[in-house]
This record gives C-alpha cells, structure tokens and sequence, in this order.
DNA sequence: ACCGCCTATCGTATATCGACGATTTACAGT
DNA sequence: ACTGTAAATCGTCGATATACGATAGGCGGT
C-alpha cells in the first residue's frame, strides 16, 4: 500500500507552455504542491536545501514535532518525489530531488 | 464570516532570500501552496489565466463538480487571496490576483 | 411586485490529515 | 547473539477537507 512511487513524473518536464486549462498534470502538479502545504514540510525543505542533506535525527530536534510526526512528513515529500533518501550507514540520509523541484518551480512558474 | 481577506502578504516580497529554514513565512507559504494542492483548484486557476476573467457558472460547466462544490473552491481561493471575485452586474466575476500569484512564484522559486 | 437565473451558504456524510505514544524493524558495535 | 540507537509503522483521536443536495439571497427582466 506504501507504494513509494519514485517515477519521474514527465509533467511539463519537457518545457512545453501547458495553455490548455485542462485537466492535464493537474494531478502531478497538485500532489507537488500538496508536498509543500504545511508548514512543518515547507521548514524540511528548507532545511534540506541549506545543510544539502540532513539525517532525520537532525530535522526532528530542528522542529517542535515528534520523531513519529516527522517522519510521517518526510513520508509524504517522499511520496510527492521531492525529497529522497538514501541508506547511508546506520542512518538514512535525507535530500532533495533536484529534478523535482524544479519541475514544481516550472510548473509554477508556468501558472 | 466571509472576510474575503485581501490583505496583501508581505513575506518574501521585498525579495530578500530567506535562507534561514526557519519558520519564516512558512505559514503564509503553505496557505498559498494549499490554495492550489488540490487538481480542482488548479483547474480554476488555468481557467482564470486563460481568459482573464470568468463567471462562476462558466467554471462549473468546465468541471465534473456541484456547482456548490466550485463554490466552496472558489471560497478557498479567494480565502487565499490568489483569486478576487468582483461584482459585475447580475453576476460575479472571478479572476487572479496577479500581484499574489507573482508572490506564490517567487516563494516557489526562491526554495 | 413577481419570477427566474446565478451564486453563496447551510447541513450533512465520508474521507483524509495531523499529531501523538507505543511498537516494530534495521543496522553497528560489542 | 545481544544491546542500543535510529527510523518507520501501527493504532488512535480530534480537526478539517471534500463532496453533495437543499435552501437562501441578489439582481434583471417581465
């Protein structure tokens, strides 16, 4: 049911006006902004794009949130494919999937 | 109840580049980013972007909605202060507030 | 003044979110 | 193999989103 869903969406990737307001990629595109709808996720991102990579550990005592919180937002940004992690050691560490964000940054920007 | 909110928000308008991951506007972000988290809502922005300006009933005859349902959406939008509802005549009319929309854009490319 | 159209709001039912504590799983080191 | 730490998952609860039909309010035209 977990289903991580790591595929690359193609949505706009390849720079096309996307005029029509149809229905196209309005899901994709809501899922990416549905990532970035909370505040607690908005700070993850932050903080993921300022330290480059985080442990969850780190991004916990950053936040008045409990470690079960946290991970259930580093969940959902990895469900929305902005954010990876990889295992590296004993920890997993956390990242932004570059690709993503700027396919959010496009199709924003393209609103 | 309404209240329509028209206020413009400050965050992130005189362009600095908010590098702390910090609360900052997290909130404000989130609120604009969950004004368009939703596929409808998108739809009704693309809508509104493409001919300027857009009765309600136009926008429930584009989607497979309730026109009570638009409403509600329009509601949020306007809450959000992406979308400003005018007085028209008999009728009312939708269309985007750029000078948000501009301000959602940079928020977004600013990550 | 009445009627019909357009939109907003109310009331309601269902689904999902957001938060937490408790538990389970995975891995490194002893 | 055992232990301890880190992270994910489970189960639960209240709050909120989403959808709809029904109803209320505003405005033009007859």
């Amino acid at each position: 049911m977990v289903k991580t869903k790591a595929k690359a969406v193609e949505c706009g990737s390849t720079g096309e006006k996307l005029t029509l307001p149809d229905v196209t990629c309005a899901k994709e595109f809501s899922k990416l902004a549905w990532a970035i709808a909370h505040p607690a996720r908005i700070r993850i991102v932050r903080l993921l794009l300022s330290r480059k990579a985080c442990v969850c550990g780190e991004i916990v005592e950053e936040m008045p949130l409990a470690q079960s919180t946290v991970s259930q937002h580093l969940k959902i940004l990895k469900e929305s494919g902005l954010v990876q992690g990889e295992i590296d050691g004993p920890r997993i560490c956390y990242c932004i999937n570059q690709k993503v964000l700027k396919q959010l940054k496009r199709l924003v920007a393209n609103l």
